[in-house]
Order: structure tokens, then sequence, then C-alpha cells
DNA sequence: CCATATTTGTTTCCTAGTAAACAAAATGCG
DNA sequence: CGCATTTTGTTTACTAGGAAACAAATATGG
């Protein structure tokens, strides 16, 4: 038995929090977080990290503030990782003349590579419907998560 | 203006992410936390201890690891939080006479105080509807969030 | 044109949470 | 009983991410 007080766990009284919107999220994202790794997890690359190769693919020379800005992480963080992928030889960094406080992100020819390795596995992972929804659910979730967010565009833009 | 590159934000694209359940669920739990301190935020305290000291109040002498459990973060995390809430006062630790490994929790008298004041302000938040969405909005979305998560029960009980 | 303010990215320090190794207690099986 | 296994909690080292202070470059208002 991986869980002695399974028993116990079931009788914690959540309330006021067994349905709170912000906990469900918690447990969502958690439970999201996990199925990502379970179809993507072979590839050994960081979630922030395999995202930001796979956008790049489709945004060549964005700049980082505004990728970061786009993927609601700060600038602070997304420095980091633009560092951790330049050392990795993933991207390449290119101040443009026009404003050269700016970083304008290409990715490499590794790094284009890598991407073209990880599309169809991420393009499939999307395609997946959580087992425990139908595809009619998961819509509707998606459609209410969006609005919730005040989000209208259900096209691969920022809103 | 706050952001020069507001206009550019919006001409990121990012498909395949833009409309991944991960993804909108990442921005909704951001969203959430940010309510949650909106409204919870002038009680300056952190939100993991918030949810321990309330959560308290309904299971006197609950097992530390029963309770991570619960509230599905790991024990090593919650291990830091009982350390730092016994040190603040809040709470005090039990060890059982029939299980001399577990360790029961009980609000000391500072802690009981604590979330007699914290309780309506929880209680007021979680009733308070997002603005974006209707109250039946709402309910559909927590009941689809439910049935993703494979939980039946919308009352203050773990599954 | 020049001083001031803003933007962009970086660094440093901080928080929340996980993973792995561990110790002590309890359980189980020969 | 006695030894191996499991459970419970802790410690240490790590990751993801944020906040604040900063420097360089650019924009702006006089």
């Amino acid at each position: 038995m991986a869980e002695t007080q399974g028993a116990t766990v079931d009788r914690v009284r959540l309330a006021p929090f067994g349905d709170a919107l912000g906990f469900l999220l918690r447990l969502a994202q958690i439970d999201s977080f996990e199925r990502f790794f379970a179809d993507l997890g072979h590839l050994d690359l960081r979630p922030g990290e395999l995202t930001v190769i796979v956008l790049l693919e489709g945004n060549p020379g964005v700049r980082q503030g505004v990728l970061a800005e786009a993927l609601k992480i700060k600038r602070a963080h997304m420095a980091k990782m633009v560092r951790a992928l330049g050392e990795a030889g993933l991207i390449r960094r290119e101040v443009p003349e026009d404003d050269r406080r700016a970083v304008e992100l290409y990715l490499t020819e590794a790094g284009a590579t890598l991407a073209r390795r990880l599309r169809p596995a991420v393009t499939a992972h999307e395609a997946r419907t959580p087992a425990t929804l139908t595809p009619a659910e998961t819509a509707t979730l998606k459609r209410l998560l969006r609005k919730y967010l005040a989000l209208t565009d259900p096209e691969g833009t920022t809103p």
C-alpha cells in the first residue's frame, strides 16, 4: 500500500477551500503539467525552454521582453532562460541596429533542428483530449477559461 | 505608457500553445492568485500559511502528512511551513502516543484568534464570482474542472 | 540641444515547491 | 521473536519564477 493514511485523507475537511476556483485551478494545473511530462518528458527539455524553442520557430527575431510578456513570465526569468538556451547553442541573440537595448532571438541550426523534432510531439499532445472530459466538454472548459481571462481569440496569437 | 511594445505583443504567434489547456490553466491560475491577493493580501500572510491556519480550524489534530496530501503539496514543503508557523507561535505540534513518528497539528490561542479573523475574509473571497463570468458560468467552470480532475464531490472534503 | 524620464535587459536575492537521501518509528513476515 | 520493509517527517540541494535595484540606451519635454 502506498498510503497508509489514504483513508484518513478522505476525511480532511477542505472547507472553505475544497470548491474554490483557485484551488481547483491549482489542482488542474498540476495535473496538466503531469500530462505534459507524460507526453513530452522523454524529450528531456524543461517545459519553459521547450516553449521558447517551439515559439521561436514561428516568431524568429522576436524581442525577448515581448516573448516574456506574451508568456506572462517576467523579463528577469526570460533573461535566465535566454542565457541557458544560448549556452546550450540552441538560440542566437542579436541586438538590432535601431534599438541597441533590445535583444532579438533566433534559433540556431541546432535549435531549428530541435524545434522540428519537438513540433509533432507538441501538436500531438495538444490534440489529445484529457481522458476524463469529452471533446465537447474540453471545448467548453477552454471557452470558459478564455472568458474568465477576458481573452477572445482562440487562435495562436496573444489577445 | 507602461508598455512601449504593447502593440508588438499582439503579434506574437503563440501557436501551438495559445489555445492549449495547460497554457490557459497557467494564465487562469496567475489571475486567480492576483484575485486572492487583491482580496486577502492586506492580511499579510503567505497564501500557503493562510490555507493551513484556516484548515486547522476545521481539522484540529490532523497529521501534517495528511494535510500535505490533501493540499497536493509534498511533505518536505509542508515540513517547512509547519516549522515557520510553529516559530511564529501560531500552531503547536503534538506527537501522538500511538505513533511517535507522526505529528499532529493544533492551532495555538494566537493561531485560533488569527483563524477567526481570516475566516470571514476567506469566505467573502470565495463567494465573489470573477467579474468576467456569470455565476452560472462559474459553476460550469468549476464542474468541468472537477470532472477533469475526476473529483466528484463539491463539498469541503477531499475526494 | 540638454536634462530627465522611460524602456530593456541583467543581476541579486527571495519565495514556493520538488526530489533525493536520510533517521526514527512502526509494521510484517519468516 | 528478529530482521526487512514501509511509513513519517526532516534536511539538503535543486528548479521555476518574482521583486527590486541597477546600467545602458532611448525618448521626451523644456
